[in-house]
DNA sequence: CTCACTGCAAACTATTTGCATCGTA
DNA sequence: TACGATGCAAATAGTTTGCAGTGAG
């Protein structure tokens, strides 16, 4: 139950404009802390606005992604998920049961890890860690 | 120009059979070291074996995944490409031109720097740092 | 000789776009 | 009021699947 009206103030200042399509995607996405695919905010959206269209969702999920309010993972499960940007993580990603975690670490750390050549210069990163999480680990024989 | 015999062993020992579509799609994949989406993989293959359909090479590159042979990647650009299983790495991706470049790093290293919660086990991990290329940090102003 | 593999085309899923209408600034 | 945003439906891109025919083991 976040705030979201600097939120909206920060959208309105790259000119775009706040519709209440706009302020109901922008409140479930400060409503959920965790990643979700356009079709889950399309469905949470319309349950208090029922009017608002996928498309209207696809497009605004553009927009926040492009001011850098959003950000745009792809858990390698061919569809993309969105969340906040607010703290820099990566993901694991259980091969069993699919269950998603954060794991908090910065650009700086992983760049400092890797022997990032010549003059790249990173920004951000998408990490996704596979594996199994401690419920499957333990099942692992039983297929 | 590597040599795919064993590669072709392999996937034969894991009950596939040897058609010469397959052993066409290897050959490719044996002589590209980059990733390569399903796409210019078919295009590659087509100038050798000119009946190859798109659909096979989806379902071989699905089992060579399978298997363990390939890696799937997700780059973030909406296309999944596709490389041989060797050593693993990261991927440096400029947000400018594009570019793609390899970082070489295991998953132990990532392990002991992500702070990984109770039992989850990792197994692989899928790294893009997002950032510059050496060229593309000097005309960052140029817009 | 059998059953896995193939090509083809159709189906599917996720996402984008064209266009007439609507409503924020 | 003007022009950016919307809903709808159609278009697109990437990938998967059904099926009858083919060929590897």
């Amino acid at each position: 139950m976040r705030d979201c009206r600097e939120l909206l103030d920060q959208f309105r200042q790259h000119g775009y404009r706040i519709t209440p399509q706009r302020r109901a995607i922008l409140r479930v996405l400060a409503d959920s802390a965790c990643h979700l695919t356009a079709e889950q905010i399309h469905e949470r959206v319309s349950q208090s606005a029922p009017d608002v269209s996928l498309a209207t969702v696809y497009n605004t999920l553009r927009e926040l992604v492009a001011v850098g309010q959003l950000y745009e993972l792809d858990l390698g499960l061919g569809v993309r998920c969105y969340e906040f940007a607010s703290q820099e993580h990566g993901h694991l990603v259980c091969s069993k049961c699919g269950k998603v975690e954060d794991v908090l670490g910065n650009t700086e750390e992983l760049a400092a890890l890797f022997p990032i050549s010549d003059g790249f210069c990173p920004t951000t990163y998408s990490l996704v860690i596979h594996g199994y999480c401690s419920q499957c680990v333990q099942s692992l024989g039983d297929d």
